[in-house]
DNA sequence: CGCTCCCATGAATCCAAGG
DNA sequence: TCCTTGGATTCATGGGAGC
């Protein structure tokens, strides 16, 4: 462990580590990591991309990657939250919209959203392998909508992983039960798709239960893992746990895979890729964002293969029901 | 207690029971319990219907129901769950998995089962009162289109609650995770809806954690729970938890509330509908199934309000991480 | 009657190879 | 594409036989 290492220790999810931290070429990464898309650059070979965080617009940028070329796919999209003060909480930018029609601009909101992932979706598809997986998460604001799209396009749906949150922010209007879960959907490109990676192991590890359960209780990203700015503020509204990613990396990928990030944020699948011995190609087109997986990738990290005894305990006592 | 009933112990689920069985005139309700739908039937009034199982197709019974005139709908649709030709076999017993294989189940395409979905959603969406809320449940299978659907028709989702079954089937060949959840959608009319009936204090006793989350543990139906035909087989294929429904409408209908459910399957909900004292509407088309509604009504039912401490116990040894 | 052992079974989009 | 068959992957629960 170096000078200025800040190794991320994770309290709750520490006994034993992978024994492996970023080696020196990742390190080396953090000079060219990030590439800029522009208009006249027509395509990118995957060698050109690998290990790289594209700097601009998702659907743009993947229209130019190369085809069957990934092995699985992470993408944390937009929320699409509909705000109760009457206005809308916009993906694209942050601004935010008056709605003058509820209904009217419901139906707008709900198109270009469906239009976005639909776009998306497709490129998503073009650049799997052929037996690659696509991982999606999101809330019940846009879930549904996510999970119809990806069956009209012919993704074939394995399963849906609850993630459960330890620490959910209470309802305490209690008007409706405290929302303590996202939903990942886990998919291959079609029901003819066989020989996809699935460690099973590692999903019995995971998965409450002794079956290997498609419901993962975790908390949130709080704490030194969370990135802050310049101000101490959070620099992503949603940046997602490491032990999240880990998850999913292990369970769906071999080392040495190719794993694609399409609206990367503050960069977490790509990070922890990496720290797993697999390949990341990222695109993000928020600047703010990229300057934190920047400073991000200048630091090592270790994973904590194996959740503690301690962290047990604490997940045990939250799913305590009763008084 | 008289001679001859049949109460259901459910012996995880008993520490204190409600004190109250179906009263006399719930047991005589047996006696014209089910209407028969019939072309010339033009209309049916809110009060020809109470307490009562109208044998028809749920689409052409919901259009001759009074509009507003419903305070919780809980819909519980064919999943069509695509389910390979060949059988599943274990290897070690010889034995073949009684999957799903009904008619009902059975659709041409997405096409045609969302049509299905949309036309009785919008028949419910007339007969819910302002205030009223509805839930549907499903699996990865159909939800999301389901919840998409509900959307599309301006249905407010107020939550998604997440049933983790504590006894699922493993998926033993280990292709994928363990598929151990169903969700249910739970949502009202449209956005504006207020004053919706939520009770807190059974949300909070039901979800896991100390928040009253949307997560609830519990077991799959079966033992004495379970219907049999006269073969000693599971007389439908599908038929929900007691508790299940107990958490439902407790924790969304007030006594005396109006209950619809328009795919009863062997009548689960008006069942325990009425035994908390609510009332129910259902419809289902298949006599089979409705001799079963009628056979169980013969037979008073204690609800077990609380969750014992042995119950506690088995959910939380289950729950349990690692090894 | 109580206990143990055995077996059946559950909303399952669960295999691969060869004819 | 359909069907058969070899092979070697599964856990919680409850009923019933047997002791």
């Amino acid at each position: 462990m170096t000078n200025g290492d800040v190794r991320i220790q994770e309290k709750l999810f520490s006994s034993e580590t992978l024994g492996k931290t970023m080696n020196e070429n990742a390190l080396k990464i953090t000079d060219d990591l990030v590439i800029e898309d522009k208009p006249d650059i027509k395509k990118y070979s995957l060698d050109g991309v690998l290990n790289r965080v594209i700097l601009g617009d998702a659907l743009k940028v993947l229209k130019k990657l190369t085809e069957e070329s990934v092995d699985m796919i992470f993408m944390d999209p937009p929320y699409f939250l509909q705000l109760p003060n009457k206005k809308l909480r916009r993906w694209t930018v942050k601004t935010e919209v008056d709605a003058v029609n509820d209904d009217w601009d419901k139906f707008e909101s709900f198109e270009e959203y469906d239009n976005f992932i639909k776009n998306i979706l497709t490129e998503l598809k073009r650049v799997m392998k052929p037996n690659a997986t696509i991982w999606v998460i999101a809330t019940y604001h846009s879930i549904f909508r996510i999970g119809k799209i990806m069956q009209d396009l012919g993704f074939w749906i394995l399963n849906d992983v609850h993630w459960v949150k330890t620490n959910p922010m209470p309802n305490w209007l209690g008007v409706r039960f405290t929302n303590a879960t996202e939903t990942l959907i886990w998919a291959v490109k079609d029901k003819k798709a066989k020989k996809y990676t699935f460690n099973k192991e590692w999903a019995k590890k995971f998965g409450i239960g002794k079956v290997g359960a498609n419901v993962w209780v975790l908390p949130i990203c709080n704490g030194k893992e969370r990135l802050k700015d310049e101000k101490g503020k959070k620099l992503h509204s949603t940046q997602k746990p490491i032990e999240l990613l880990k998850r999913v990396i292990l369970t769906s990928t071999k080392e040495g895979d190719v794993i694609l990030d399409p609206v990367a944020g503050v960069g977490t699948t790509g990070y922890i890729a990496k720290a797993l011995n697999r390949n990341f190609i990222m695109i993000e087109i928020n600047p703010k964002y990229v300057g934190g997986i920047k400073k991000r990738f200048q630091k090592p990290l270790n994973i904590n293969l194996n959740i503690s005894q301690k962290k047990q305990r604490k997940i045990q006592e939250y799913l305590n029901l009763g008084e």
